[in-house]
DNA sequence: TGCCTGATGTTCT
DNA sequence: GAACATCAGGCAC
């Protein structure tokens, strides 16, 4: 991993959350290519009541405790995936929640995935990972490597980023580690 | 426009 | 056996 790289994503999953926001994902599928960019995430360290890895290390939350860079899918609500960027030093169970994407290209494959158009394409984290054709295949996919791929843009301006408390949880409500990028149309509703 | 509810399976208590 | 980091469709207003 580029010595940058793995700087930025070791660092507390907060800020982690705040800096991977205008990141690209490089999608590649079936000889097609899709480019999203990243608008809203939300943060989950391991101290955090609302985080998988709070009670520690299971089966189903152990790649939140492996290296930063990989990723942490999960299935919730029966019918449903979510995916994370893996943060922190290995052994430190953090996580970035993926909330929000914008599509950049290849919006005929996310379309076909997610067999609709328009802003509720990839507005919310079970609806990118349908558009982006993540399952639980992908969990512990290295993000350095295809057919999923990282792309860390330089950190954007404060004054283009909000950020406000979690939502669709249940636990530490009240911790500011939701970001997203101001005035964008694929950034959740709820 | 906004609230309510059903769908559905894995994980943990 | 209950909770769950969700979504889409239906209904009332």
């Amino acid at each position: 991993m580029p010595t940058d790289l793995h700087k930025i994503l070791t660092e507390p999953a907060p800020q982690v959350a705040r800096r991977l926001l205008g990141s690209l994902l490089v999608r590649e599928l079936n000889g097609h290519t899709a480019v999203v960019k990243i608008v809203e995430t939300e943060a989950y360290e391991q101290t955090d009541l609302a985080s998988h890895s709070y009670r520690g290390k299971t089966e189903r939350t152990k790649v939140m405790f492996g290296p930063a860079g990989h990723l942490y899918v999960y299935f919730t609500y029966g019918m449903h995936y979510c995916c994370n960027v893996v943060t922190g030093p290995t052994g430190h169970g953090a996580a970035v929640l993926v909330r929000g994407v914008e599509p950049i290209d290849g919006m005929e494959l996310l379309q076909h995935n997610r067999h609709m158009k328009g802003a509720s394409l990839t507005n919310g984290p079970a609806k990118l990972c349908q558009a982006l054709a993540i399952d639980k295949q992908l969990n512990g996919h290295n993000l350095l490597k295809a057919p999923l791929q990282l792309v860390v843009e330089p950190a954007l301006s404060d004054e283009d980023i909000v950020q406000t408390t979690r939502i669709g949880i249940t636990q530490a409500i009240d911790e500011p580690w939701r970001f997203y990028l101001k005035n964008n149309q694929f950034v959740s509703k709820m």
